[in-house]
DNA sequence: ACGATACGTCGGAGATTTCCGACAGGTCAA
DNA sequence: TTGACCTGTCGGAAATCTCCGACGTATCGT
């Protein structure tokens, strides 16, 4: 239902939880008390970040610890890499010539683009 | 309406339409062919994308260029960066010394915790 | 001017998300 | 055992998202 990373981090409250465990574990209650949020939501919340692996769950006593596992997010890395490189490589063209128009039609590349007017 | 990077991304179509501008500037039509999706809806999701700054409009004759903005995924790299960070910190530590117990109570930290089983 | 093309937007249907109160199961302390 | 905790899950309301067909506007070719 929500089985991707991204989904996953498209709600603030999440990416709240998840910034609260990276100073280490935290109690389900604890995690709930931070938040403006009835405890249920929080706990949803908690349930959709286990789905996609991004936390574990350990129970001690009446308690129920959380545990931030990040390596989820590297699929986000992975596909903000190309990203990054496609903004460096506009940097350093920029700097190596000023391609104002150039810029505009790097390349039509794919298509024979059968409207080419101006 | 979707007023945050993460939230735009959160939807696949939009993340691939993003993938395919990274080699060059592409008419609205274009891009609506290379979904199994109505026009409008391809436009509503470039409409996403336009209200987060990923992407820039250039209207030329009666095509519609989009251009690629990857600036905004910088808030997204900011935002991972500190678990890319834990990550590296956790498999440090796991080298450094077998940590397994160390492991499940890093620190308590924030709360006194009155109910410390175990 | 006329018809075809390229595209955005509107109205609304259907699916999904988000949230809450109520409830249930398990744990601890007495 | 009893009662106070800690938490997950269920039922359902409200908001949001995703998508489509229909329509309007602007541009191009003739």
């Amino acid at each position: 239902m929500a089985p991707d990373v991204f989904s996953a981090l498209a709600n603030p409250v999440r990416r709240r939880l998840l910034d609260a465990l990276l100073d280490g574990p935290r109690a389900a209650g604890d995690l709930a008390g931070r938040f403006d949020l009835s405890r249920p939501a929080v706990s949803e919340h908690l349930q959709v970040l286990r789905q996609v692996g991004l936390v574990r769950e350990e129970p001690r006593g009446r308690k129920r610890y959380y545990h931030l596992d990040p390596r989820p997010l590297a699929e986000v890395g992975r596909w903000l890499h190309p990203f990054e490189n496609y903004w460096r490589g506009r940097l350093d063209a920029l700097g190596a010539l000023l391609d104002a128009e150039a810029d505009d039609v790097p390349r039509p590349a794919d298509s024979p683009d059968p409207d080419g007017s101006r």
